[in-house]
RNA sequence: GCGCCUGUAGCUCAGUUGGAUAGAGCAAUGGCCUUCUAAGCCAUGUGCCAGGGGUUCGAAUCCCUUCAGGCGCGCCA
């Protein structure tokens, strides 16, 4: 609910349409000053009039009416006061008729969005370096799909390469298949350690496993199925992992999946001749746009990076003609994507425009980088579980009766890892500390779901029906938590806009602080009449609004904790 | 060397398209549970918004420049 376009119908200003007005205003840091402001410094050159005389002189103009209350010229600042009691029965009224829905909107319809996320590699570890694309890719997922877009979620497994000749070598030479079911992505992980330190002592292993990767190349049955069941295991255990971060994916097309379709990309390149030779190597020159060169083929003719990811999004443009197509992939690759997109703008894609990098920070351990050759990583599971144990510790102490300890446990373990992964701008890099995801006090999930907890344990002490509710006035914490609540459409279209996931988070913990103020100040189950009703219903919606954009991050709200 | 990103309180970070006195959390100190879940709330202090120029009525925000850190820069993905 955004009271921004009524009050700029009320404006009328020489040169300046409705539209530019509602831009124009903006919400006073300070509330006492009013709900809404329209700072009239700029309209001063136009109008030659001094900022204060135009406020002062717009102000005359306007009579106080509807939700608008009141209205004042204070120096170039004109301000407006709403009527809070009905502003505030509106928003609870419209968030308790549409509840789950709450937030939701139909921009989107009939518009795809691709969003190709976590993208993991086979027989790899799921570690804490894969929990930004996952977790970002997830939400928006959610995001786009609430304001009715239909999103793609694309897993583009890392499944081709030399890496898989080496694993199968070390299968074949010192594996075996009771081993790699028992201990599954970890037993692999060993082979392929393993392989390393042997075959840097001997060499000629390298030849032996660039065959075995022929061989799975040209279909040979018994490498193809030992790749098959490699990729199918890691996909299984990963899964495990998905399904407590809420992750779904429509499309498991990875890198193998492009390897009959690049020639064509080779071939259409070189129609348009956008091909050049250069060291041996076929490339695309990006020098007039000050890029380095994209390179689409090696000078012993093998493709790369940049010719499958041309091949993929071709194949999805044309499988399910995108509005967008977002790769949420780290920074490192910046370049990589201008060059893909540039290249695919060069050869007349007119779509090239809406490829999107969506880009984000590292993460790195406290004392370097994380590096899975030197098993120097932190896998996301034993975050997970520690987070996990924790919670229950914490449930013991505070709630030991609690019914279901165990499930409400990986609620919030998990939901303390998630909120944390998306609490800041995804720029940003992150140095891992498990100080800080074990912290579940302050800004954090578990606090998010604690208060959503605390409306629960409200309305389940009370059997009035507040389904009628009507009050003739409202005090400054019902008042700031009713504006609160209002704000969530406007968050999750911006947080599409942007591509930004952490304002969804943030916002969440902005409701949690002015229902935990509400809270102290207002007392509920001891009122009466309309006041009880009304702060019943202030409790649903608050606990609506957190579950939606909660659960647009993926994480789960216990009924009690 | 070139390009991109980042720099805000002791620490981790917010700060919408330039707007009113720069805000949170953590940490510290002191308060608040015989009454709705104390994983909560209240109070207290902290800033050369990296430095320097400029644009503007107005700059943490835009432009230029310096410094510091990160990432990238042809046959890895």
């Amino acid at each position: 609910m955004d009271y921004k376009k009524y009050i700029a119908q009320k404006i009328e200003i020489d040169g300046f349409s409705c539209e530019e007005i509602e831009t124009f205003i903006e919400i006073p840091p300070e509330k006492s000053v009013g709900d809404y402001a329209l700072p009239c410094f700029r309209f001063s050159r136009a109008l030659k009039k001094a900022p204060n005389i135009i406020a002062q002189e717009l102000k005359e103009k306007i009579t106080p009416s509807g939700v608008i209350r009141e209205v004042q010229a204070v120096g170039g600042y004109l301000n407006f006061f709403l009527d809070r009691t009905a502003v505030s029965l509106d928003v609870v009224k419209e968030i308790l008729d549409s509840g789950e829905k709450y937030g939701s909107q139909k921009v989107g319809e009939g518009k795809t969005v691709c969003i190709d996320y976590s993208s993991i590699n086979i027989a790899k570890p799921f570690h804490i370096g894969h929990l930004s694309t996952t977790v970002i890719g997830g939400a928006l997922y959610r995001i786009f799909n609430f304001l009715g877009y239909k999103a793609v979620g694309i897993n583009h497994l890392g499944d081709y390469g030399t890496q898989f000749g080496k694993l199968i070598y070390a299968y074949k030479n010192w594996g075996s298949r009771e081993e790699v079911e028992k201990g599954g992505i970890k037993e692999l992980t060993r082979l392929y350690v393993d392989y390393h330190a042997k075959s840097e002592e001997n060499p000629a292993m390298d030849d032996e496993a660039r065959r075995y990767f022929k061989l799975i190349e040209e279909g040979d049955s018994e490498c193809v199925e030992l790749f098959n069941w490699f990729k199918e295991m890691t996909i299984k255990e990963v899964n495990k992992i998905y399904d407590l971060l809420d992750i779904h994916f429509d499309s498991y097309a990875g890198e193998s999946f492009y390897n009959d379709k690049m020639q064509v990309v080779v071939d259409e390149l070189n129609e348009k001749n956008l091909l050049v030779e250069s060291d041996g190597a076929k490339i695309v020159d990006l020098e007039q746009f000050n890029m380095p060169p994209c390179i689409i083929l090696r000078s012993d003719g093998a493709s790369l990076y940049a010719t499958r990811d041309i091949a993929a999004a071709i194949y999805r443009k044309n499988t399910y003609d995108f509005y967008k197509c977002l790769y949420v992939v780290a920074y490192q690759q910046d370049l990589h994507f201008k060059q893909f997109f540039k290249t695919l703008e060069l050869m007349g894609k007119t779509w090239a425009k809406d490829m999107v990098h969506v880009s984000y920070g590292m993460v790195s351990l406290e004392d370097g980088a994380m590096s899975t050759r030197h098993g120097k990583v932190v896998l996301l599971e034993d975050v997970i579980r520690v987070c996990m144990e924790k919670a229950l510790k914490v449930i013991e102490e505070k709630n030991p009766s609690l019914e279901n300890k165990e499930e409400v446990a990986k609620m919030i373990g998990t939901g303390a890892v998630i909120f944390g992964a998306l609490q800041n701008n995804k720029i940003k890099d992150i140095v891992f500390s498990y100080d800080k995801v074990l912290s579940f006090e302050g800004e954090t999930g578990p606090y998010v779901q604690y208060t959503v907890a605390r409306c629960n344990s409200v309305m389940a002490k009370s059997d009035v029906d507040y389904s009628e509710f009507n009050v003739t006035e409202v005090c400054d914490s019902e008042y700031n938590l009713a504006v609160a609540l209002a704000n969530f459409p406007s968050v999750v279209l911006s947080s599409a806009e942007k591509y930004e996931p952490s304002f969804v988070t943030r916002y969440a913990i902005d409701v949690a602080k002015a229902f935990n103020r509400f809270y102290l100040d207002c007392k509920i189950l001891n009122e009466t009449g309309d006041r009880k009703k009304f702060r019943l219903a202030l409790c649903d919606a608050t606990r609506t609004t957190l579950k939606n954009a909660l659960s647009l991050l993926g994480i789960k709200t216990p009924e009690r904790m």
